[in-house]
DNA sequence: GAGCAGATTTATCAAATGATAAAAAATCAA
DNA sequence: TTGATTTTTTATCATTTGATAAATCTGCTC
């Protein structure tokens, strides 16, 4: 039960069978439909999420636009950590982008398990570590690529990427208008 | 002795005396002077810093090109953290800018005290977040705002670096050039 | 304080990206 | 399939930013 779970955390540290259990007590299955909010704007994030398969996405506004922040895929966890860790509610939302099976965890019945088992708190750090090394990269990205080699280094880290999300959500996603993803799609 | 470190642990959570005495133990106090390099492109970063007073960056060459990836100041950590928690060496640098008084930790030290004192491991996991909150902000601002607005808002949230930052360190920083940021200064 | 080296600004032109509008293509529901 | 809606592309023009070179400015050394 929950084995894809298992097996993600198995990336990281394997996690004693007690442990796993605990975790599992507090795991809720749930599906959700293509195109429907997982959480909304303005909710303070107090779910952490693992995606069995689908795909979503984490977006907030500005001037009334639509950012996709980033794409999660099967196999991998979601939160808004910016209101998981603050306890404040995000100014963001997660979209599932094909109907989806995840797996609901309260974040505070997660937590309280730290006290009990440093194993599981442990195995939480390194999937931080992990997900803030990879804004570290992102930030490089952002801050010197240009628009063409934001698209292709996306086309190579995630060929099929382009063929499950529409083209709006990646434009946003690389910082760039969908017209100008659009032109330099055409270049090709 | 340390009681900069120790109040700066006290943001995110006390520790414990025995703790406190476990970390200062490893903990080495250095010097460096302006402009030189605490860790060399190509290092695998084993040592976390605590930077006690002066100004320090994070950066790294894209095409022969030097780009500042952060900036560090009194009473905060510095750590190349995609080398630090991969073990893999570092394509950044980390340069003092001001002459600094930092704290030496050795990491794999430092790691080694999680099993014994959970607490430690539960307050860098705390630092780690924040970090990685921080993270998320700087993608938002770098992703859809124009040089214009990133050079204000840095202005706001840091007023005193332009005065303590050449120029040149803070436009790579931004994501321009240094004559776009020359420009944007100069409209006002 | 003169001279030097590095930092910053200014100017000019080129390239990349944005804004807007409209056309074409794809998707979806009836 | 048809028609409506959404997505993607194309076109045009405006704006931002980059590249390069040169002119100032600043700080440092002697």
């Amino acid at each position: 039960m929950f084995l894809t779970l298992q097996r993600y955390f198995n990336q990281f540290q394997p996690l004693s069978a007690p442990a796993l259990e605990a975790i599992e007590a507090i795991c809720k299955p749930i599906t959700i439909q293509k195109n429907k909010n997982l959480q909304h704007i303005g909710q303070t994030c107090q779910t952490i999420y693992f995606l069995e398969n689908g795909i979503a996405r984490i977006y907030y506004l500005k001037d009334e636009i639509d950012i996709t922040e980033g794409f999660y895929f099967e196999n991998s966890i979601i939160a808004r950590a910016e209101s998981l860790f603050t306890g404040r509610p995000s100014r963001k939302g997660i979209q599932v982008l094909e109907t989806a099976d995840l797996i609901a965890i309260d974040s505070q019945k997660f937590f309280a398990l730290f006290d009990a088992y440093p194993e599981i708190e442990r195995l939480f750090r390194k999937i931080i570590e992990a997900a803030y090394i990879d804004t570290i990269n992102r930030i490089e990205s952002l801050q010197f690529n240009s628009a063409e080699e934001r698209y292709k280094s996306l086309l190579e880290s995630s060929p099929d990427l382009i063929n499950r999300v529409p083209l709006k959500y990646i434009a946003s996603f690389l910082g760039i208008t969908q017209v100008s993803l659009s032109r330099i799609r055409a270049v090709r």
